[in-house]
DNA sequence: TATTGTTATACTCTATAACTATA
DNA sequence: TATAGTTATAGAGTATAACAATA
């Protein structure tokens, strides 16, 4: 059970009986991080999700759109623009495959703006990284997936 | 510096090099409770965002609508139609403080709703909490609020 | 019959700007 | 001048349904 709480709130804002729960904690760290690679990611004109599509075409060579979408639980209607914005650009190539599938891959004038997407967030990554020591960091990212592991993950 | 990755993927997935991203598996993970938690509320009729405004409102009587949004970090203008299906319902009443504010507090009848809410939020954190010792629970707590403190908080 | 890519569309969340009335 | 509450609105992000072409 959850205690009731009746204690009276200080000064500095409301009493908060969400700072014990997991989801509520999650909620808020993740807005805090993505905010924060948001502004990192500002000057390449990226948002995180087209950076994370760049990353994951980079590491999968001749994937598809729709594997994308699986890996990053962005639904195929979803992709399209995404995907559409990343081609425009310049950054993001295809070729068929059949004649249904495309597989992806980052252009020649692509990989600088990949290698730029990489440093920059991994910089982010170590603003908060650096709070952890090695133990506590890996104790941290098991925990995370073994969350998302509880349930069988999203769409 | 992250490492490039050139390994193939699994007939499972794609590679996904954001697996080691806390930024990532925090918004993964995120995604999931609050599926989870949308899913354990929507018996209901509440969303997550307006149950933590019930259970914040109970734990602090009187409190007004902008105390909510800065705790909860909602916009002033997106509390209005928030507060008001909750008003709508029943569950919340409003008393005038001065010309400007309003003190918020649980009806008799929001009451039981509240027991409610906080017994399926609870049964919801139980499912994930479960998977961790209560050691490894306090350090996810605790680890995930420095993430939140590494940023001067967002509005 | 299932899958790829696509269009169109709707719904939720969040953000900004402006207004009023009070302090 | 700053704050509480409100309105209107714009922009993301995400959801479904449907379609054509292909496997």
């Amino acid at each position: 059970m959850i205690a009731p709480q009746t204690a009276p709130a200080g000064p500095a804002g409301l009493h908060n009986p969400l700072d014990a729960l997991l989801g509520y904690q999650l909620r808020r760290a993740s807005t805090v991080m993505m905010a924060h690679l948001g502004a990192a990611l500002a000057e390449t004109g990226l948002t995180p999700t087209e950076a994370s599509i760049l990353l994951l075409i980079d590491a999968n060579p001749a994937c598809t759109q729709s594997d994308l979408g699986r890996a990053l639980a962005i639904k195929r209607a979803n992709m399209v623009p995404l995907m559409s914005g990343l081609l425009k650009r310049g950054a993001v190539e295809r070729a068929p495959v059949d004649g249904r599938s495309q597989a992806l891959s980052i252009t020649a004038n692509g990989q600088a703006l990949v290698a730029d997407v990489r440093n920059r967030i991994h910089r982010h990554e170590q603003c908060f990284q650096g709070q952890f020591d090695a133990k506590a960091l890996d104790a941290m990212i098991a925990g995370l997936q073994l969350i998302r592991a509880t349930v069988q993950d999203e769409a």
